[in-house]
RNA sequence: GCCACUUUAGCUCAGCAGGUAGAGCACCACCAUGGUAAGGUGGGGGUCACCGGUUCAAAUCCGGUAAGUGGCUCCA
């Protein structure tokens, strides 16, 4: 008998015979583990656990509590699924089954009609009797032939089953579930009873292989877990994002909302939206002139010859608004960008080297027209306000200011109390560079230059191609939205190109002229998207500072107390507090209520007491306790407490 | 833009084997009301998204348009 030589994590060396399964030799190892064990880890790649070792390797032996023991379990979920909808719909068509960071998915087509949410119920139905029958899930090696006719002319698996084989000498690994076979890789349990509690969540278009030419499959999400308390807590913790949504937020707390009678994309800020929003702008630009900006002002309509000299029209036009044509030759573009504006600031003077780095800045509105299905809230609109900036500077002053500007950055991300960030290196896409501006060397120069400076930071970030801008590469700063998208908050790019285009120059020490290199850079993104990312981030609760109202006053009686009030509220509005006097004619206990859902920072309750002591009794939002304090106290720590922004650990 | 679904009062939603609308909250009025999460009674409010079709009759069935949701593609 041949032997093959496996690895343990310990690093322990053992012998086995070719062929023999990881089940074999989690049962060599300990009982228990034999009990727990689901499937293996060879190499790197999750295998069955039935699966045959026939090379020497290294195996992990990977157990129900594991992260990739529920991968294992998802992707028998995704294949218990397609099996089920293949009984349940004969004609329907199959492509890939794949797990996601939450459970499972499946892509089919049906030529009678898409699946649809209603039918989980017979689905699901379906899918028990199959974990119930503990049917065994097979895995096979077929040739070429015979998985071709495994599939029954089904087109997508066909495709699939064509690359594996080229990839794979004619050989393709399949598993068998009921009359169902499944050519996606994977591993999986060897019997559908491990699947016993799942749930089927959504279904949603997708397409085939993710190019957009080609058809569209329906995608059916689920989930499951090896107990039924985590299942019942990835529902609670989905629940729980939806509650986190910035447009169910937005929606209760009266912050923003969007009419369809003025379009689609097109946010209003109702005033609590747009007090919080005036804050951060207050906040921004403050931070920014300390840092030497020059904030300006520039139309959000321009001749459109401006977008063709600096490239947009070319390389941007699907995502702006057709021109205006005046009727004179003249032809007005909304602006999708602010870069060209800042552009025709820096022209209007010539620059010396003794001006740079010369910073341009802007709360800029935009206009790009976004497809229809992006749409979303506040964090995909058609018009948006960018915190955006322009730094233009000699080439060697590119690193330094670089640097600087990702110092600001990070001051803003503490003052917003900002952790939950990842830096992302954007590159053009080397196979599709018609869609960038065309010349190699600039982008190999930048590239290398955003990396250097960021390995020189010493900071962690990865490296995606096709994310560039048209005109250069950038660094940009990925969050996640309370549904788990992922969206560029803040965004740092290098750009050599449109100094280019608009023949841009400085005198340099030498008295000869020198072009400058530009640096594009939004620190809180756009006002939209940013307040749509903190009301998610902070639940609706807004820190003081940011709090639409940040106090609210309660009398204990109104005939009473209400002069005192009055005067409190006065001190304080005096102060630059944002409060109000609930003197509406009922029971305090509801106003406290009123106060609590409406996420107001701090409550203040006033009767015979707090008169007669000059004092208030406070309560914050979120406590359920309350103290008294002298009224000179509050104050102070009221404007600690607005002073120190965000950063303050709840 | 694409696939599926959804659209009923300011908000959240019920009603629907076709017979011209209902609840809770909010709003208004009156009564009650002194201590930290909802006092009582009454009232106003809807061309059932919009356009068309089927029918004696459409919120309900069918088609189209718009917007929204879940995703895909694309991006701050």
């Amino acid at each position: 008998m041949v032997k093959i030589k496996v690895t343990f994590p310990d690093g322990a060396i053992k012998e086995f015979d070719k062929g023999i399964t990881t089940e074999a030799i989690a049962k060599t190892i300990s009982t228990s583990l034999a009990k727990k064990a689901v499937a293996g880890n060879f190499n790197d790649q999750l295998i069955d656990y039935q699966q045959g070792l026939v090379e020497d390797g290294t195996l992990k032996i990977i157990t129900k509590d594991s992260p990739e023991g529920l991968q294992v379990l998802w992707q028998t979920g995704a294949i218990l699924l397609a099996s089920a909808l293949s009984e349940l719909y004969p004609k329907m068509h199959f492509g890939e089954g794949k797990t996601t960071e939450h459970g499972f998915y499946f892509d089919t087509d049906n030529v009678d009609g898409q699946v649809a949410e209603t039918e989980f119920e017979k689905i699901s139905q379906k899918m028990k009797e199959f974990v119930k029958a503990n049917m065994t899930i097979e895995y096979k090696v077929l040739s070429e032939q015979e998985a071709l006719k495994a599939i029954d002319g089904d087109p997508y698996r066909m495709e699939l089953v064509k690359k594996i084989a080229a990839e794979n000498n004619g050989q393709v690994a399949v598993h068998v579930l009921g009359n169902f076979v499944d050519v996606s890789s994977g591993a999986k349990l060897a019997a559908t009873k491990g699947v016993k509690i799942f749930q089927l969540l959504s279904v949603a278009g997708a397409y085939w292989k993710g190019v957009s030419s080609n058809p569209m499959l329906q995608r059916v999400y689920g989930t499951s877990f090896f107990k039924q308390k985590d299942l019942e807590a990835e529902l609670k913790r989905r629940q729980e994002a939806r509650e986190r949504d910035h447009r169910v937020i937005g929606n209760d707390l009266d912050l923003f909302f969007v009419d369809p009678k003025v379009g689609a994309g097109l946010p209003y800020w109702m005033p609590k939206g747009a007090t919080i929003r005036r804050t951060i702008e207050r906040y921004i630009i403050d931070k920014e002139v300390s840092r030497g900006y020059e904030h300006v002002y520039t139309p959000i309509l321009a001749n459109l010859d401006l977008y063709k000299q600096s490239g947009h029209w070319d390389h941007y036009r699907e995502d702006m608004f057709p021109p205006m044509d005046m009727g004179d030759g003249e032809m007005l573009e909304l602006r999708p960008m602010n870069c060209p504006s800042h552009i025709q600031i820096y022209n209007r003077h010539i620059r010396s080297y003794r001006d740079l780095p010369l910073r341009i800045a802007e709360l800029g509105m935009m206009h790009r027209y976004e497809k229809s299905g992006a749409l979303t809230g506040l964090s995909r609109v058609r018009e948006m306000t960018l915190n955006d900036g322009h730094t233009f500077v000699t080439p060697d002053q590119i690193e330094e200011e670089f640097k600087q500007t990702l110092q600001l950055m990070v001051s803003v991300y503490s003052d917003f109390d900002i952790t939950d960030y990842r830096f992302r290196l954007s590159y053009r896409d080397p196979k599709n560079t018609h869609k960038y501006f065309d010349d190699d060397e600039m982008w190999e120069k930048s590239q290398k230059m955003l990396k250097a400076a960021m390995d020189d930071l010493g900071l962690d970030y990865y490296e995606a191609e096709g994310e560039a801008a048209f005109y250069g590469p950038k660094l940009d700063v990925q969050t996640k939205t309370a549904l788990g998208g992922e969206e560029t908050l803040s965004t740092i790019q290098l750009d050599f190109l449109l100094p280019e285009k608009f023949d841009l120059h400085y005198i340099g020490a030498d008295g000869e002229e020198h072009r400058p290199v530009m640096i594009h850079r939004g620190i809180v993104s756009t006002m939209e998207r940013f307040t749509a990312y903190l009301t998610e981030m902070y639940k609706g609760a807004f820190p003081t500072w940011l709090a639409p109202q940040q106090v609210t006053v309660i009398p204990v009686k109104n005939d009473l107390h209400l002069g005192y009030c009055e005067q409190l509220r006065d001190r304080l509005v005096a102060n630059g507090v944002r409060v109000n006097i609930d003197e509406r004619n009922e029971k305090m206990g509801y106003k406290v209520r009123q106060a609590q859902v409406n996420k107001i920072p701090y409550i203040l309750v006033v009767g015979d007491k707090e008169v007669a002591e000059k004092g208030v009794s406070v309560r914050r939002y979120g406590q359920d306790n309350s103290k008294e304090v002298k009224i000179e106290d509050f104050v102070n720590e009221i404007l600690a407490d607005i002073s120190s922004y965000s950063r303050e650990v709840k």
